[in-house]
DNA sequence: ATGACTGCAAAGGGTTTGCATTGAA
DNA sequence: TTCAATGCAAACCCTTTGCAGTCAT
């Protein structure tokens, strides 16, 4: 199991290391691909089955908060968790609504290209690309006959 | 009251101008800032008490399917729309949730970046930014004393 | 006359919250 | 011992849907 570590202590108040806490990070990592809330709260299920949504859920927030993982707010969708890497932009289908990691690199001084012009302060950005994954494309010709 | 036009006729069923959908048309352009779904049905409201969300709901929905507004799906907020005007970029103040557009100019080859080598086909996309607007930052640093 | 549109209310998806209890430190 | 964390249920926000009645064409 996971060992829980607290990156931002300065900031957040003392946290305790449950077996609940670490079994919802070590599902972010198994399921590794962008899952959803309520996919690592299926998944958590599977092995500790008295476990609460509301805990799953709170726990998600409190890791994503210290910095143990990222969430990925998707317009128009559930919220997804991913384990932490490199910063990097994202693909979500139009049909099917899955994420996939988009190959491009990141653009750090994206921020610094914004005319600051109004006193807004910039921290940081998000890319959410659009379109048709291979397999939902493929479903789309095949349908039109 | 403004004119209700029909831009994309051919794939869509015929429509018909209500008193309606015209007043939500209307309060898009009223509001012009970037409003929320719910900030327009009390915008039209006022103008029309009887009026039902499901109807603004439904007529937004319509509008932006037709392109005489555009929709912007704010990750972990609600629904926005806004007038019709050059694709540009938004940030949202983490603190009160405010969408402002951003002075920077659009990234039209920003898609023929990305590697295909999933066959993803891409489409568009939306680039959001996040930080402090500048009411949100002052109050910010008047609670710090 | 037709069926797109409306209003209403109810349901839906996703998430958060209140509260008494539990348990890690 | 303490208070962060839990489990449960209810509440919450935003949005969609079913349906009978209405009205623009």
């Amino acid at each position: 199991m996971r060992t829980y570590k607290n990156k931002n202590e300065q900031s957040l108040p003392a946290s305790r290391n449950t077996i609940q806490r670490a079994l919802v990070l070590d599902a972010v990592y198994a399921l590794h691909d962008h899952p959803t809330s309520s996919e690592v709260y299926e998944f958590v299920i599977g092995q500790h089955p008295h476990i609460s949504q509301a805990t799953v859920y709170r726990n998600l927030d409190v890791l994503a908060h210290k910095g143990e993982i990222v969430r990925i707010d998707v317009p128009g969708g559930a919220t997804r968790y991913d384990v932490i890497s490199e910063p990097h932009y994202h693909v979500r289908c139009k049909v099917c609504g899955m994420i996939y990691d988009v190959d491009m690199p990141y653009m750090d001084d994206l921020p610094s290209q914004v005319k600051a012009d109004k006193g807004f302060e910039i921290e940081g950005h998000q890319i959410m690309f659009s379109g048709l994954c291979p397999t939902c494309s493929e479903a789309q010709h095949a349908s039109q006959n």
